[in-house]
DNA sequence: CTAAGTATGTACGGAAATCTAACATACCGA
DNA sequence: TCGGTATGTTAGATTTCCGTACATACTTAG
């Protein structure tokens, strides 16, 4: 074969990010934020514990940990007496309770929550405020920037950067909200660098379900994980894919649009216009469609936990109901468990307030549709109340920028 | 929030890969691989060239290569007289014609396939042989051998390693082949440090449609990409995923499985044992199955050759079906799209033979099926022919593991 | 109470990689 | 013949991790 040619095939946009190389500072960095992961997976460790987890020096681990000591980002925990048999205690590290914060933001049509979040998980001070539904992009901004200030004065400590989770389409490397279905007035809006500059701290922009992702990664059920998928099911469907260790993102942040993948091609039509759309029958509206067709009492304020009610109580047609939602929802994760083995499910939204009698419905659903394999059955869980996973999820867009775990 | 325990949750298999930190000799293999990458993807380049790239200094590029030139694995090229006004010529570096080579090994029911591959993706020589289909492991091990060593006779120098793609589940870190529907008997087999031991040289197991994808990567359609989804549409379909730069694979190689997602939930039942699968609407028994229904002729030995011809002669019930195969094939790569968002789609297999006028029909299809973005629209390309694509990605594996791109 | 034993955390020199800056090389053109 | 320009190389500085040895702190045996 002949070196292939320089230019690009014609129509097609190339979109090579330059090669990058790997460097010493950059190892560096790197590996803080490796032992910073370690540290939130497993929980306070000490030096010479992080030193045979990673194999490596306990020299090296000083050396690592040193600055984030004195960043003040890490603390040394009191010795452990008595720990060990023999020999000096070991003194843990842990997230400091003073370390600097993060801000976060999440940006829902018509409501701006903000919130402060310790290194740790903790949310410190929460601050939230409508907006008007089709307000222009210039009033939003000052709302977060407002909600962001009203947070930030809480705190004593610089804070390390802000996260912003919104829904729609973001390219988060610019920070920009390219487009926005429920809020128009934002499509091509820069607000990443608008609210940076306003608040003096680097902000992280990315769309909604990644930063819920995250959260769940960060101090959720995600929390040690090497692949999930955490999946929202509210008014709409979206998908947060956490694989081999890092969030996957397509080029301009598309993808994790499994609302609109096709599960059932000659059923109903879509909002998006095409058929089948799995949204068209795992959401909130086709469970009361279909509460209302069975004639079941509150139908069209249906929700799963009534249904669950219902049906536990012992109507047939609820019972019904119930287990056919469950097989729609396990449908989405069945697809995805064969394309992607992600093995472990993280569901948020309308779907939690099915409870227990829900969760093991879809996973006992879910696993009967897929092969039975040497590997781990798939687990459906539940993720933390919506707006917690999220914000969480937009602190830890910032450590994650940080502090990179691949260089 | 209180720090994690430390024990998992039970009746989870942890499965945490221990941490891993950088090295400074890590670095520098990372660095390697991706300048050798930098150099597939874009061809012939002199050190300076690539210092611009990467924005590294020329002085750094040259430490970066001395080994490799010293290796025999990249190789000088005449000076480029005139191509710069003034100034000393750039010596372009390439990959030595007379490189360390590559074995490859194709492995399906009832052949081995071997090639040696060079360094830049030329197919230096080719060996195959048929075994038994039934046959008990060691004589398949010994048919994979003695294809190798054939192929390895033809070389002066030695080989880097050995790249082995076969059909069935395989568990890639040990080389095992966990499960293969169609050789039961390789269950279990260790096929990779088997050979390894008797050929002296690493191995390197992987999926079918996994070297596929890495093949496409490295001397196909995917050269350059940062995403691409690489699908095989035989008697059965699988996936490669190629995303951000890495093949994806799942926990014990699982994953890909995307034949087996479900477009139509309420359609025929699969051989799998659900309804509705990929599968059931996209292979070439579809085809024959709704061609035999509307009687086209030669329906029972119907390609996609043949049906395009058909088409183009103006048969009404031919077109109407190659439009719905399209159709069908298009489901496939809309649900993708969706959800991970690769834009570019690699197919292989039987379609091929479809050629643009079936290549053109499933990207229309595809792309009326998906929202219209600002990104770039979806791009269908087919593939190079199957065994050409696989032995070359069988090979990519050896070189993408001797020279790492991420730490 | 003292000394041995054990495990943690730290200090120092060495190895490996990249970065900066300067230098030698090779070609063009006046 | 000489200046200009771009390439490739060399040498020292910097940063990081690694290996070894050492100081620290606690338990336990005598």
């Amino acid at each position: 074969m002949r070196p292939p040619s320089k230019t690009p095939p014609p129509g097609q946009p190339t979109r090579r990010q330059p090669t990058v190389l790997m460097t010493a500072v950059k190892a560096g960095r790197v590996n803080q934020g490796r032992v910073l992961q370690a540290l939130h997976d497993l929980g306070p460790l000490s030096r010479a514990e992080l030193a045979r987890l990673s194999g490596v020096s306990r020299a090296t681990i000083g050396s690592i940990v040193q600055p984030l000591l004195e960043g003040g980002l890490l603390a040394e925990g009191e010795p452990q007496r008595g720990a060990t048999p023999g020999g000096k205690p070991a003194r843990p590290l842990w997230f400091a309770p003073d370390s600097p914060p993060l801000a976060a933001v999440h940006l829902v049509p018509g409501w701006v929550q903000a919130a402060l979040v310790s290194a740790d998980g903790k949310i410190l001070a929460n601050a939230g405020g409508p907006f008007r539904a089709a307000a222009p992009a210039a009033t939003v901004v000052d709302c977060v920037v407002d909600r962001l200030n009203a947070v930030l004065a809480g705190s004593a400590a610089r804070a390390l950067g802000v996260g912003i989770a919104v829904g729609g389409i973001v390219e988060s490397t610019s920070g920009t909200i390219l487009a926005c279905n429920l809020m128009p007035e934002l499509s091509g809006l820069p607000l990443g660098p608008l609210v940076s500059e306003r608040v003096g701290l680097p902000v992280h922009l990315d769309l909604h379900p990644r930063a819920q992702a995250m959260g769940d990664r960060w101090s959720g059920p995600g929390r040690g994980e090497q692949s999930f998928a955490s999946i929202y099911i509210g008014e709409a469907i979206g998908a947060g894919l956490f694989l081999n260790g890092a969030i996957h993102c397509g080029p301009d942040g598309a993808g994790g649009e499994i609302g609109h993948t096709i599960v059932d091609i000659r059923g109903r039509t879509c909002r998006c216009g095409q058929r089948g759309c799995w949204e068209t029958i795992a959401t909130r509206d086709w469970l009361r469609e279909e509460a209302a067709r069975l004639r079941l009492p509150t139908a069209h304020a249906m929700t799963t936990a009534l249904l669950a009610g219902l049906s536990a109580a012992g109507n047939a047609d609820a019972k019904e109901l119930f287990e056919r939602y469950a097989r729609n929802l396990a449908l989405g994760v069945v697809n995805l468990q064969q394309l992607l083995a992600p093995n472990l499910f993280i569901l948020h939204g309308d779907v939690i307030a099915g409870g227990e009698a829900l969760r093991g419905r879809v996973e006992r659903q879910a696993r009967s549709h897929l092969p039975t394999r040497s590997a781990a059955e798939p687990q459906i869980t539940f993720g933390a109340a919506h707006n917690r996973a999220t914000l969480l999820g937009a602190a830890g867009l910032v450590l994650s920028h940080s502090f990179p775990l691949v260089g």
